[in-house]
DNA sequence: TGTATTCAGATAGCAAGCTATGCAAATGGC
DNA sequence: GCCATTTGCATAGCTTGCTATCTGAATACA
């Protein structure tokens, strides 16, 4: 028990994930951004357009995830969809002015839950620790993809 | 975006934390123990029995997400509850054999993970890693406390 | 050209987290 | 002893991840 909580990665991993969550759905909650929507905010923030797919594959989460975080964005007026001309299976997603006008506020509270976070940490120990995360990641998705 | 991808401590450690989930699930698929189940088996390892209550302030989960997955894991034969004779508010939760005899099993998957994960860490920088992530968790810890 | 395959997206259904709310049992103050 | 408060649990409803499966459009090959 001692062992699982105090001494597991991923116990611990877990369960710092969830904290950070949990403080960023606080924090961006009068953006009317939530979580899930992040990756497609920072992808679209160039007023470009993607498919769906594109969006599933930046934010690595699988298509039908994609799908419904999609949905959830256009119910809030963030994204707007329109058929693809050259290939009619797709469809192409764009912000709204709505969700380019939080981009500013969501960057700013992404970067004052990541200063937070870290304020414990020594300089040296904060990237010390990104990098030891980068490190057990891609052992892992070495794994998952295999 | 590069920004937030490579480094975001927000953004790795989520990442991070569905890479363990992935793995945990497609691991534990055999013992029929599914990952949220295992801060219930190793309360109750020892035979022992506890409240809902109990189990959520140990698991660290609300009470309402307890409930539910004790409900899963009384629906897999994994749980039983009983009314408590001294306090008819309360039900009482056991492990049954079937989850008993799933402990080392289970033991040996996070075991076995866990190396995988840090096994490209030379042994201090697992223990730094660890250390990092407790002293992270701290912090939000403190906020999601205030 | 026509059929087989691949590809994008939609949909159903589940897990596991959350908040808000309701109820019944226990407790505490008067 | 009675009423107000607290406490434990259930339930409803949401988000965000997953897999499995269907459909229709595009592509490839024979």
């Amino acid at each position: 028990m001692a062992l699982i909580r105090e001494n597991s990665a991923g116990y611990l991993t877990n369960w710092a994930a969830r904290l950070f969550t949990r403080e960023l759905e606080r924090q961006l909650a009068p953006t009317g951004i939530a979580p899930a929507y992040m990756p497609v905010l920072f992808a679209l923030a160039d007023g470009s357009t993607l498919t769906q797919k594109a969006l599933a594959r930046r934010a690595a989460v699988e298509q039908p995830t994609m799908a419904a975080t999609l949905n959830r964005m256009q119910r809030d007026g963030m994204i707007t969809r329109r058929p693809d001309p050259a290939d009619r299976r797709c469809a192409l997603v764009t912000l709204t002015p709505l969700a380019l006008g939080q981009i500013d506020a969501v960057e700013r509270v992404v970067s004052a839950i990541n200063t937070l976070a870290l304020e414990q940490l020594a300089p040296g120990e904060r990237e010390q620790f990104l990098g030891l995360l980068r490190r057990v990641i891609g052992v892992l998705e070495a794994q998952d993809a295999a």
